[in-house]
DNA sequence: GCAGATCTTGACCGACCGGTCGACTTGCCG
DNA sequence: CGGCAAGTCGACCGGTCGGTCAAGATCTGC
């Protein structure tokens, strides 16, 4: 009897059931049984659609850049307002999307990237690679916001905005680790907006 | 017979291993089966010395900021130079350490207290409660040389020495992070200068 | 209606997890 | 020397891990 199973498919029924679960507490905490249930399929159906959990992560992974491109920074990079307030408004979504997670969860749950980053750099090489691409599309959209400023003459020349963009993403990633421990979102909203202040000059 | 075993004591090899351990890998990874083998030592007696391996990751917390402070801390912050070369100091020691670390380990290991921060904040609670003091108390010893900076005159009165603190605080471990993920110390080399450029002011 | 591909199911695998336990050895003190 | 505490040991616990498999159900195109 197929009713409500395939209105929504397995697959993507194992995709966002995986995502939520292991973004709210960890990779390694967070075992193929779990998301099965939660998904309400059997473990024979998941190893139908993804050869092992390491493959299902890096699905994850793309998923979760296109759900954060589409809700958050295509909204906040939008050129309806100058480049630099764009940065700004990105900040300030950054806080209420944790903000609004962390009154549903109790937790605050930090960058979704910075968290498998954090915990798989060092033992599984293909994540590792597809979050280091990951972050680097980031950089760029960053570093495409600051180009932009530039050219608007809102931000000197001598500005390096490749840099500038990377120490962006450091601060933005140290800045989630810390409101994740402190498990408080004030954090963010205290420290993240002057992220939108640095600026790195480009060396000769 | 009791050659080597008692010279350093059970207890001790045991804290070492699992901190060596679980520093190059993660919380997860290595179970205390791993940590036993490591220090040569039988589950029985790491049961006797440890009621848990989370009471065991608490003391690593300890052992590890210990440490810190007198690798890396101590000597970057000691006052033969003046305050904001002390950071500069600091930024260098930190890019050697994870230089040299990544020689003999092949991997960028990043930050002990963030990698903990990041895989266990969600998930244990005195764990994350003891790694927030750990951060509260990184964050005073920054605070402190700012504050030094201030009354030497080479840091204007106007900004936030606490909040500025904070702000490195979470760039410094922002930068670790990807470092780590880049698998690349040079990231350090790039970015980590610019923490000390870091400037937050007081709001009125 | 039939065949073949596409799912779904549940039982099962060996390995490992953190932790327990009682018996044993060793060091220390009187 | 005796005795007791401190430390060591190895077998063992229930549970979970990621992953496999063969058989059956269901959907699709002819």
């Amino acid at each position: 009897m197929r009713i409500m199973q395939t209105i929504i498919d397995t697959q993507q029924r194992i995709l966002d059931s995986a995502r939520e679960l292991i973004f709210s507490r960890s990779y390694a905490d967070v075992g193929v049984a779990a998301i099965c249930e939660h998904a309400g399929v059997k473990k024979g159906s998941f190893y139908h659609f993804f050869p092992s959990k390491q493959a299902l992560t890096i699905a994850i992974l793309d998923a979760q850049f296109d759900d954060t491109q589409s809700k958050m920074i295509g909204q906040a990079f939008a050129d309806d307002v100058p480049p630099l307030a764009r940065l700004g408004r990105f900040v300030d979504m950054a806080y209420l999307f944790q903000k609004q997670l962390s009154v549903h969860s109790g937790r605050v749950l930090g960058c979704p990237f910075g968290n498998l980053a954090n915990e798989l750099s060092t033992q599984d090489e293909p994540i590792r690679e597809k979050i280091q691409q990951t972050f680097a599309r980031l950089q760029n959209l960053i570093s495409g916001v600051l180009q932009a400023a530039q050219q608007a003459g809102d931000l000197a020349q001598d500005i390096d905005a490749g840099k500038t963009a990377h120490s962006m993403l450091a601060y933005f990633e140290g800045v989630m680790l810390l409101a994740k421990n402190q498990n408080d979102p004030d954090v963010i909203r205290e420290l993240l907006p002057t992220m939108v202040q640095m600026r790195v000059q480009k060396v000769a």
